[in-house]
RNA sequence: GGUCCCAUCGUCUAGUGGUUAGGACGCUGGCCUCUCACGCCGGAAACCGGGGUUCAACUCCCCGUGGGACUACCA
């Protein structure tokens, strides 16, 4: 890779300043999703354009939803766009022991107290502060008690009430909070487990990460999570805060505005690249340019240059970009992709007749999953034709054609691009006919369809053999029909 | 309800205190042509509203309006 200046300098600050850390932390409930993807992507990217280092901590602190499956699809799809972590994956659930001495530390200190409220009672609270028009956070009733630990008892911190935390985002500038707009916040629950807002600032901290570079709906969790780093003498970290992607109305992405799961994308046959490059200009651009390499992407990106709104999720964009990602593709890479995609009933074993159908199709799919189906007829003996061209195409009147063609190019030596084309050309004029008289005819001959690549193309790609046996199996069609 | 965030074509976005407000997807007209796709050329399409500040505001400030997020012993 080629360092230009500006990047040779950062990488000069940061050897010898702090080394930037960051971290993708996905809690394991799910696949990995557009919207993670995307925030683990400007993680990755930002990291790689400082030379940093890019850590990937699981957060399965919520033992009911996290799974090892999750675990798993999220990795497999981190690995399938390319984003690589240095460290990790650590899993926040085995470092409970860690997160339980923080708090022991905080109520030694008198900055944590235990609370027996309990969920029904606190629930009960904030629907009556919320009907009275109330603010629905915790009233402090277990604040000044000092209880001692009881089963069930949760620990809270006892948070600042008075004056103002200063977020000042890398993304969103600086935001104020009032302190007294923040409640005592649990930071281990009944069950002994620490919850999200404690677990994230330990790790953080502990992992020595500088930049903490997360999703939108996390702003409101910030000023809690600085108290928490000061009251533990920790340094805060820079904050970045990436905007939502919505879905066409607007909301929040979720399912229901179609396939929000980044590997449903790779199983519709979309390449990782042009899911990458969909997802970086979803709030980030480098004036008119639309396609990046990764190379490019980890030289452009950073921070200053996030957007604060957030963007709707356009499908449409993104297929374009796959399309161009298809025929950009080497003949091999897409070899490999397809593999999986093939239906059994293919025979693609001839790896160069393969390959030379892939090359006819490219520039005419916008997904991978869509070539077999417009393939269907290099890999059939017999050709099934679609029964409106048949009617309009295999004409009788036609047959005397095909005959002669199918005799004539079984003396094409060389089967060639060049050699068929002269050999059409000399044909049609020996006819005394245009092209397109044949042209149809011959293509519904060949594919069934009237819709496929150039008839030299498609024919050469067949190979000879089986250019005369589709034709001669579409005179005997024709003649059959009479 | 409260807190916080956001606001340029339908969508993603560029942009500057003075521009014919640019590009891309999609839509659309045409060219190429054996069909389709690709490619190429063209078109329609936007600065949320109201006040300021200023010689001048889409751009800076305020207020509205609209949208979003959070408001859990989820993360």
């Amino acid at each position: 890779m080629n360092l230009n200046p500006i990047r040779f300098k950062k990488m000069q600050e940061n050897q010898i300043m702090k080394k930037i850390r960051t971290r993708f932390a996905p809690s394991p409930t799910g696949y990995l999703h557009i919207g993670g993807a995307r925030t683990a992507l400007f993680n990755w990217l930002f990291t790689r354009h400082h030379y940093g280092e890019f850590v990937l901590r699981i957060e399965d602190t919520d033992q009911q939803r996290s799974t090892e499956e999750s675990t798993q699809a999220i990795l497999d799809a981190m690995t399938w766009l390319g984003l690589n972590w240095d460290e990790g994956p650590f899993f926040q659930a085995q470092r409970v022991d860690l997160h339980r001495e923080m708090v022991q530390k905080l109520i030694h200190e008198d900055k944590a107290y235990f609370c027996t409220c309990s969920p029904e009672e606190l629930e009960e609270k904030r629907k009556q502060a919320l009907a009275t028009g109330k603010k629905p956070k915790y009233d402090g009733t277990c604040r000044e008690k000092r209880l001692k630990k009881t089963p069930g008892s949760v620990v809270r911190f006892r948070s600042e009430q008075t004056g103002a935390t200063i977020v000042d985002d890398l993304i969103k500038g600086k935001i104020v909070f009032n302190n007294e707009e923040l409640d005592d916040l649990i930071i281990e629950r009944g069950d002994g487990y620490p919850t999200y807002n404690f677990a994230v600032v330990i790790d953080d901290a502990l992992m020595n990460i500088t930049h903490v570079i997360r999703g939108d709906d996390h702003v409101n969790n910030t000023p809690r999570q600085i108290l928490l780093y000061k009251a533990l003498g920790f340094d805060v970290p820079h904050f970045a805060h990436v905007p939502m992607i919505l879905g066409s109305d607007k909301t929040r992405l979720s399912k229901r505005h179609g396939a929000t799961s980044v590997m449903a994308y790779k199983d519709m046959g979309y390449l990782p690249e042009a899911l990458v490059n969909y997802l970086v200009r979803l709030g980030w651009a480098h004036g008119d340019q639309e396609i990046f390499s990764p190379e490019e992407l980890i030289n452009l990106f950073d921070l200053d240059a996030v957007g604060k709104s957030p963007a709707v999720f356009n499908p449409e964009k993104l297929l374009w970009l796959n399309a161009h990602y298809i025929k950009e593709a080497t003949t091999d890479r897409l070899m490999e992709e397809m593999k999986p995609i093939w239906p059994a009933a293919f025979d693609t074993s001839d790896s160069v007749f393969t390959q030379k159908v892939i090359s006819d199709l490219q520039p005419r799919v916008k997904t991978l999953r869509e070539l077999p189906g417009m393939a269907d007829f290099y890999f059939t003996e017999n050709v099934k034709y679609d029964e409106q061209a048949a009617e309009k195409f295999l004409t009788s009147e036609i047959s005397e054609y095909l005959k002669a063609i199918a005799s004539g190019i079984a003396s094409v030596q060389n089967f060639s691009k060049e050699n068929i084309e002269e050999f059409l050309k000399n044909f049609i004029q020996e006819q005394n006919i245009k092209f397109k008289v044949i042209a149809q005819p011959l293509r519904v001959a060949l594919t069934g369809k009237t819709v496929s690549p150039g008839i030299d193309e498609l024919m050469v790609t067949l190979g000879k053999e089986r250019v005369i046996t589709k034709i001669s199996d579409a005179i005997n069609y024709i003649e059959s029909r009479q």
